[in-house]
DNA sequence: CTAATATTGTTCGCGTTAGGACTAACCGGA
DNA sequence: TCCGGTTAGTCCTAACGCGAACAATATTAG
């Protein structure tokens, strides 16, 4: 009946990330940590810290976001800001010693229940796995974004924009 | 460095889906609906209504969230729910006439804008990354649930149980 | 140098999201 | 029949997630 055949091809990629996400986020939360907070303690591991800007790009989270995330580890004492020293915009987000700690305790861990998961596949179909996945990427990178309203379609909008004075 | 040759694959794994993710929410906020909102009225679209429990399963969206996706749909007379003849726990979901119309202009607009990403690639090799990605996800399905916790690795819980009384 | 522009992080509104507690209704067996 | 166990939806909390508006800083044009 669809025609279409990337159709159950999408279906089955939105199925895919959500069996990964469930399968890591319930082993990180056994940790103490929502998948977001692991994300951002195993990306500062091992550096001495970086911008919010970079950090952001590393781990997907937009910045909006982020500050929340960044606000919630520093309660609990996992990470710490500090100012850039070359700009005075940007903030410097880094571990604290117990967030070090915290770090190899919970990367070493995670990594070894994904192990659990997908120890049995060999390196050359994970290869082919990622190739295929930064091929479907592209698709959607390169094609051109949608337009801000297609004609009369646009009722009912999600959101009004506030109107201009 | 990492000796670990899923990790790449994981990450293009979730850039991937987010990929997909706002290109496809994007055009779809420019219909005026939310992407969990448009996947219920794309489930529900030629069908006669399903329960919240089959249209959870379709569209991956757990019943807790459910709820209130389709609240906000019902306050647009979008969806209506109605008890269901056989059990009394069951309620039935489906389109209004407006419902109806918005489906039929919005699903085939988004297909689409699918089409311009995606109709580049040919059949065989859609067929190739579906199978790809039902492997991968086959993997984690498959694999043990988290220990509720390991150890003495559980300081910091994300969430207290509420103690028994 | 000054004005226009761009970038960084924060804030806000709205809508998810998972997970667990809860209620009502079904189902099986004794 | 009654009863314990299961199931369907709802409600609740905490935390994301995005886009847009914002203030402070930086950069560039002229």
């Amino acid at each position: 009946m669809p025609r279409e055949p990337f159709l159950p091809m999408l279906r089955e990629l939105a199925r895919c990330y959500q069996a990964f996400e469930a399968y890591s986020g319930a082993h990180v939360r056994g940790l103490g940590l929502t998948p977001s907070q692991f994300d951002i303690v195993a990306t500062l591991g091992n550096t001495p810290g970086m911008s919010f800007k970079e950090l952001g790009e590393k781990t997907l989270i937009t910045k909006g976001t982020l500050t929340g995330v960044v606000d919630r580890l520093e309660a609990q004492r996992l990470v710490r800001r500090s100012a850039a020293p070359e700009d005075g915009r940007s903030m410097i987000v880094s571990l604290t010693p117990a967030g070090k700690r915290l770090f190899e305790r919970a990367f070493a861990a995670h990594l070894a229940h994904l192990r659990l998961a997908l120890g049995g596949l060999d390196a050359a179909r994970m290869q082919r796995h990622e190739t295929t996945l930064r091929e479907l990427r592209g698709a959607f990178e390169a094609a051109p974004a949608a337009e801000p309203v297609p004609a009369s379609a646009g009722r009912n909008q999600a959101r009004r924009r506030k109107e201009s004075p």
